[in-house]
DNA sequence: GTCTATATCTCGATAGAC
DNA sequence: GTCTATCGAGATATAGAC
């Protein structure tokens, strides 16, 4: 569990409670929009504490963005475990994928923000992260190219393939209010919604990819 | 062209510039991060006018949203034209889609922004828009429905293939910053990217569909 | 380290000249 | 209708007692 990649394993308790309160505000109000007050509120702390833990607002959202694409960034390599077949690898990826995602839909929503946002420090994150040699989805395109290549799957194009795969995880959290006003079940009941949309992705994807 | 559902119809130059303008930035920045300043900016007005034409910033961002709303709502159905298989209807409606958010990014960041942020205006409309009976992908589901009836797909649940259909057609939009970096072409030809992507979409879930 | 009080600034909104 | 100047609320940030 300890993990040198993790900022915040040399965090107090008090700077814990700071940042993960501080990641939930932003994921919802934006970068801007979230107010300290709010901050401190949901850490159960003083307003003044926060200047003294973290210099101002724009180094609090820095840290705590930059922590968020991190995790984001290795969990496409958590979540491919290694398997005999690429039916059963597609298998386990989605439910992994989908079980992060929904283990933390706060980290997702800072994504998607940065995302709308223009995405420059994102971009920043991205391209050293690249530099480095260790795209995110670079494993995972890998893995389709090598089943294309011994016709596990039919040929196709792996980037795209990998943007949809990720594109069905991820798009029924952003839109969760919406699905929940929409679908028939998932506003009564959101944990058997995502059960069936794992089996449902799976059986989409996989019969899509199939050799003709 | 002229539409009764179009607020924006009755708009003079002037307010026109406003809402477009006010669009753009909403979409960026959220409902509470969007500063009037940078609104007026893009409008290349002054600031008091915005206040002149609409009395404030809540009034102009539910004016902005509510239009929004509703154009989204329509896409649906104007993206679904009259096919003879289903395989067509498939390629017209992906199509369809893909250039209407094209079209118009900052209004799907809008809606993107207002469902991150807990949807409570957006469940209102939607809630209202299912009790008149006209509930959006309520058209699109049928057509699963007779297609899958007709065995011209495999048994599936209609609603989460609509899911699956629209997260895989407004994923890459949302994401857009970082797929640029990610993906090896999109970067440089967006444009081209889009396309290569709507061949992919198609592909991918009409393989997926197919009777097995 | 923690808290209160307060300084400073940004932003939404208005008053009033033109 | 348009613009400048400004008010007042509310937010970030700091000073300083404990």
């Amino acid at each position: 569990m300890s993990n040198s990649a993790d900022p915040s394993s040399a965090y107090s308790d008090t700077e814990r409670a700071i940042f993960d309160a501080a990641l939930q505000v932003f994921a919802r109000e934006g970068r801007h929009g979230a107010r300290m007050q709010s901050i401190a509120d949901a850490a159960d702390i003083n307003k003044a504490m926060l200047h003294y833990y973290f210099r101002d607002k724009a180094t609090l959202y820095e840290e705590v963005f930059g922590y968020t694409m991190r995790r984001f960034m290795a969990s496409f390599g958590e979540s491919l475990k290694e398997a005999p077949t690429f039916k059963e690898t597609l298998r386990v990826f989605i439910d992994g994928y989908v079980e992060f995602v929904r283990s933390d839909e706060a980290a997702m929503r800072l994504m998607v923000q940065e995302n709308l946002a223009g995405g420059h420090l994102l971009g920043d994150h991205l391209r050293r992260a690249k530099k480095r040699g260790g795209a995110p989805p670079k494993i995972l395109v890998d893995t389709i190219e090598a089943a294309s290549a011994a016709d596990e799957i039919r040929p196709v194009d792996p980037h795209q393939t990998v943007l949809s795969v990720v594109s069905t995880c991820l798009f029924f959290f952003v839109a969760r209010p919406t699905v929940e006003v929409m679908h028939p079940t998932a506003g009564d009941d959101w944990e058997g919604f995502v059960e069936d949309r794992k089996e449902h992705l799976f059986e989409l994807i996989y019969c899509g990819l199939a050799p003709r």
